[in-house]
RNA sequence: GUGGCUAUAGCUCAGUUGGUUAGAGCAUCGGCUUGUGGUGCCGAGGGUCGCGGGUUCGAAUCCCGUUAGCCACCCCA
């Protein structure tokens, strides 16, 4: 009987398996340089968690089934509802601003297609208990040092910027209420993807016969690029009143914002861009997403704020921003880029073991090298010499520890460079001292 | 869930209008006397031609179905 894998689902081979690592070693250096701590979750959740947070609908997406106890349980789709559950539960006890981070697999039944798979990392990182734009501008100059440690630049992406509360103060200038609103927020999603006269035909039943004025407005904000047309075209909207007033002092969070990240080194990355408002309805004020600097491709990440979340699941009155990056996009991205490093990883010692006698004195010097916390290979049974040094050189050791008959006569070992092809003899006692020095500095020749 | 393309060795691919025992390169393993390097030379293993059915004297090749992969749509927390 052959298996295979179940669709959607890879098998991490030794070099897949490095660079897989490698990803994750980035994400949370980042994180770590930020001060945001490691998290973790369990795997399987009551189902009803993720109905609470998506609705019913979600059930269609999920690795989802019945246990033994008769509990209706879901592989987890996403981090966020555990994470307010967590945090939700321990958030009086917990320093504000929590800044935490987690690196974990994820489970979602769609159909895979190019960046989409069944299962999948995802780096989630999420700031709670800060309701100002500080803890947004963190976090997005966080996800821009994410993405410029695995050597991407302003060439290769952008962090495509926009806000939900400014959407909601110009559809309420127009004289949307808010179930309007949110109807015409889930037409912009999808407008980059849907034919206009399509979009007019949705937008009728909420704002009637206008609807063709109305999306040529939309389409003008979302062209928008720069923050001064933005201020000017908002300011335009309204000039007294209660609108007109929050409209200004959102505006000014805007420029908080974006100053912060100017200072944080992000500034240049960031495009304004109102057409990002992300489908789910629970995101609450700045969204921004992750993009190819072409912007081809789906989203690299994703996220925004959600104030709101943590207390629907069950937890205080809390704010939060997160966002969250998934592996499969920014492995293709890295490979398209070139920046796909070689993770095959080489031994800094060989033995080349001459008999018996000899590979005795080799596994026992290796156990001490070992311990120091270098990495030694040899051999697994006797081969002559020219085969050893071949197989050494495949594994692109740095060096050979040579073990002959002449050297364990003299109570040596003999130790080859192999990048300046310099050898020399060293005694055996004095391994430890001796091992090191070549580290740090090979051989000279 | 819908549609398009694809499927031959571990990988990349040949395989003639349907015709004998399905090939190559790379990779793997062994050898080229147990003292020196990614080359070189010799050799070996490895295939139910995705799977199932059909047409035919005969199918990797033609037809149908099915599964998987890729791509697009739907969706994208």
């Amino acid at each position: 009987m052959q298996f295979e894998t179940l669709p959607g689902f890879r098998e991490f081979y030794p070099e897949a398996c490095a660079r897989r690592n490698h990803i994750f070693s980035q994400w949370r250096k980042v994180a770590r340089a930020f001060n945001f701590s490691e998290y973790d979750a369990p795997v399987l959740e009551p189902l009803e968690l993720y109905i609470e947070k998506s609705g019913e609908e979600i059930v269609g997406q999920l690795f989802n089934f019945e246990d033994r106890g008769g509990r209706a349980v879901a592989m987890r789709p996403e981090m966020t509802p555990s994470l307010a559950r967590l945090v939700g539960a321990k958030a009086n006890g917990l320093k504000r601003p929590i800044k935490w981070f987690n690196i974990g697999e994820h489970y979602r039944y769609e159909r895979p297609q190019k960046g989409r798979l069944r299962a999948f990392y995802q780096y989630n990182v999420d700031i709670f208990g800060e309701a100002g734009p500080g803890a947004d501008a963190e976090l997005i100059a966080l996800l821009v040092q994410a993405l410029q440690a695995f050597g991407l630049a302003v060439a290769d992406f952008k962090v495509r910027l926009s806000d939900r509360d400014l959407w909601l103060l110009m559809l309420a200038a127009e004289g949307l209420d808010s179930d309007a609103s949110a109807a015409v927020l889930g037409i912009v999603d999808k407008l980059e993807r849907m034919d206009r006269e399509k979009a007019v035909e949705k937008l009728c039943p909420i704002v009637g016969d206008e609807a063709d004025a109305f999306l040529s407005r939309i389409e003008a904000v979302i062209a928008i690029r720069d923050f001064d047309t933005l201020s000017a075209h908002m300011r335009s909207l309204a000039s007294e009143g209660d609108i007109a007033d929050q409209i200004v002092a959102r505006l000014q969070e805007w420029q908080e914002l974006l100053k912060r990240l100017n200072a944080a080194g992000a500034g240049e990355f960031i495009q304004i861009d109102l057409g990002i408002v992300r489908g789910l309805a629970y995101y609450t004020g700045f969204v921004f997403e992750a993009f190819e600097a072409s912007g081809a491709g789906r989203a690299l990440a994703g996220g925004g704020r959600y104030d709101a979340l943590v207390k629907k699941l069950g937890g205080p009155e809390m704010p939060a921003v997160g966002f969250a990056m998934g592996d499969v996009t920014l492995a293709d991205l890295l490979d398209s880029k070139g920046l796909t490093a070689n993770y095959v990883q080489s031994p800094d010692f060989i033995a080349i073991i001459g008999g018996a006698e000899a590979r005795d004195a080799a596994m026992a010097d290796s156990a001490v090298i070992r311990s120091m916390g270098y990495t030694v290979e040899y051999p697994l049974k006797d081969q002559s010499f020219g085969k050893q040094f071949k197989e050494a050189n495949n594994k692109g050791a740095r060096f050979a520890l040579i073990y002959g008959s002449d050297e364990i006569e003299k109570g040596v070992f003999k130790l080859r460079d192999f990048a300046s092809g310099a050898e020399k003899e060293f005694p055996r006692d004095a391994l430890a001292e001796v091992i090191p020095e070549l580290i740090a500095s090979g051989l000279e020749s």
